[in-house]
DNA sequence: AAATATACATAAGAATTTTAGGTATTAATT
DNA sequence: AATTAATACCTAAAATTCTTATGTATATTT
């Protein structure tokens, strides 16, 4: 696990480069995705992932549909034609994030 | 310039990096420093630096040293032998959050 | 003379996340 | 059979970090 301040503000563009890969996902799917991709290193923390599901839902750049699995709810989003350009621009904007920091910080990644 | 998310939680990072390379820095110059580097992409702000600043000292990572230019005050910020372990460590921490964030996202690197 | 750059600082508010709790079903373990 | 762990959703108080706004003052450029 990386020190929480790290991973700060990189939660919208992991939920959206998921969705716009995934047909649909649920919440609880997001976590153990994510979880399983890095190995544990970034775990999705409940308490800031559904707000965030909400909020972007609030703003039209999320759908949803409640699916009933046995007796148990399940909320699937699916990301909407605008939210896959932000999707897209949030990826962009990252990947020249990432740029910027390894010149500022010299740093040699191990692109293994 | 970044959306302000992105940068969030980088301050610290940035700040141990650069005064772990040069003797010794002070607010002003970081903030011009980080601007140069990144072309302006990445401006760090006085209200956010400031107080980080005399956190990092507070915790000993930093020592101080006023120093009059002209009648003006200049405030020196060096790195403690203990600091430049943590500045190291959160490099690392970084490169290694680069990595997998990279293979989470399915980034290319363009490594220009 | 006025505007910009240098140089420090604080403080209210906003944004985002952690921590901690709540509810309930299903599967696995003891 | 009973307990624990996993699945699956959710909220709210508190903490953290940053932005925005403001203040002070000197030096340089226009």
């Amino acid at each position: 696990m990386y020190s929480s301040e790290l991973i700060k503000g990189t939660l919208k563009t992991i939920i959206l480069k998921l969705l716009s890969e995934n047909e649909r996902m649920y919440g609880y799917e997001l976590t153990q995705k994510v979880k399983d991709m890095t190995g544990g290193k970034i775990q999705l923390t409940e308490g800031a992932l559904y707000p965030t599901l909400h909020a972007l839902e609030a703003q039209g750049i999320l759908t949803t549909e409640v699916v009933n699995v046995g007796n148990r709810l399940r909320k699937y989003y699916a990301i909407t034609p605008g939210g896959r350009k932000i999707a897209s621009e949030k990826v962009n904007e990252f990947t020249d994030f990432i740029a910027t920091m390894i010149t500022l910080l010299d740093l040699k990644p191990n692109l293994g």
